[in-house]
DNA sequence: ACGTGTGAATTTCTTCACAGCC
DNA sequence: GGCTGTGAAGAAATTCACACGT
């Protein structure tokens, strides 16, 4: 195994994506960038992405900044993101339903290629042109079948926590849930949350 | 009053919507609780737990701990959210088709009261009991007529920029924004970005 | 001259450890 | 005895500032 994982601090690697967003707008205007820049376009500080690019390598050049496109293959690379993931939507109701029609996550390598419910009124229904919504009790075969490593979780709060659980004994390694409830699960599995009510209540400590 | 926002760091802020959320699950069970449990059930220490809340005032007792609802009426208080919050939707697709439909802001206090879009075969639709999908050109009406200083925007990514900066002009205060973009506005308002794409590449990087 | 990469300095955040009160 | 609130200690993150390569 790598160094690559040696320990780099989480506050970092979380930075990383929107650096990707930066710079997929700074690439419409020119080829390189440079700490500046980018820092300017994100809010941080030019030093603070120097030393935060510095932890995986030298990726800039003296006097000129960083090549865009080069940058973005090494950030893509280090996120691990330079393949394609697929992933297992649990739980087919509203929120299911908007992520199945949102095209952003096959534009950015991540693919929906199952969905599953436990309502049987969902079940069998085409959602669109590749996929149908399959039963629950199926999801070990669909998970083992199709190496699926991710899952994006839109069950209602009082079942996330079991549903979660099932989810990491058939082999999920990290889940995207949007169910409001903080999960207790092994420490090695991945859990980010969309919690857009803590958001917002994040956002009125500010208001008056 | 008050020495309320003398500075509290803006990562503690970041901090209380999720000890809501415990005091929720725990509340259940009993009437108090103590740093120990609470700091259990989140995955912090039992110290930060109560560094964090002796920032604002002294809300336990030696011996007993917190009392779960006078600690929950506290926290409401200090994030605002001892109140109703209005909020209107910008941009009625998949997402915010969603978010009009997802009964969880209502629960916590916070009410989509109008929906707006520029699309006209939209506009006039009738969504639930509540909301008819009404003309972004009328946005400035709505939000001074009802006096909403929250916006949740589920707008396409090319034109995000521009509508957030039309909010703010109206008088927007706060941001929830879906759009996977990084608006550049001005600094005493409040954005917060909800990126499903960020939250997996931060996942896939512990992944391999 | 420009801008990176990086030790050193500084600031911020977290944990320790204990006096004091229930 | 149990548990808070808090200065002090320790750890981590950020910024400074500059040598060095282009």
């Amino acid at each position: 195994m790598s160094t690559k994982h040696q320990e780099i601090p989480d506050i970092i690697v979380a930075r990383l994506p929107r650096y990707l967003r930066a710079l997929s707008v700074l690439r419409e205007k020119a080829e390189t960038t440079n700490s500046k820049e980018l820092g300017a376009f994100l809010g941080y500080s030019a030093a603070q992405i120097r030393k935060d690019l510095s932890q995986f390598g030298e990726f800039g050049k003296q006097g000129t900044g960083y090549n865009i496109d080069f940058l973005t293959e090494q950030i893509n690379s280090i996120l691990n993101i330079d393949r394609e993931w697929k992933m297992v939507l649990v739980g087919c109701g509203n929120i299911g339903h908007a992520i199945l029609n949102y095209s952003g996550f096959m534009a950015s390598g991540f693919q929906v290629i199952a969905a599953v419910d436990s309502d049987n009124d969902l079940i069998g229904k085409k959602i669109n042109e590749q996929i149908t919504i399959q039963s629950i009790d199926d999801i070990e075969q669909i998970i083992s079948e199709n190496r699926i490593s991710i899952a994006m979780l839109t069950v209602p709060a009082n079942v996330a926590q079991e549903i979660a659980e099932k989810l990491v004994k058939f082999g999920i390694k990290g889940i995207l849930t949007y169910a409001p409830v903080i999960l207790s699960l092994p420490v090695n599995i991945r859990v980010e949350y969309i919690d857009p009510v803590i958001s917002l209540q994040h956002i009125t400590y500010y208001l008056d």
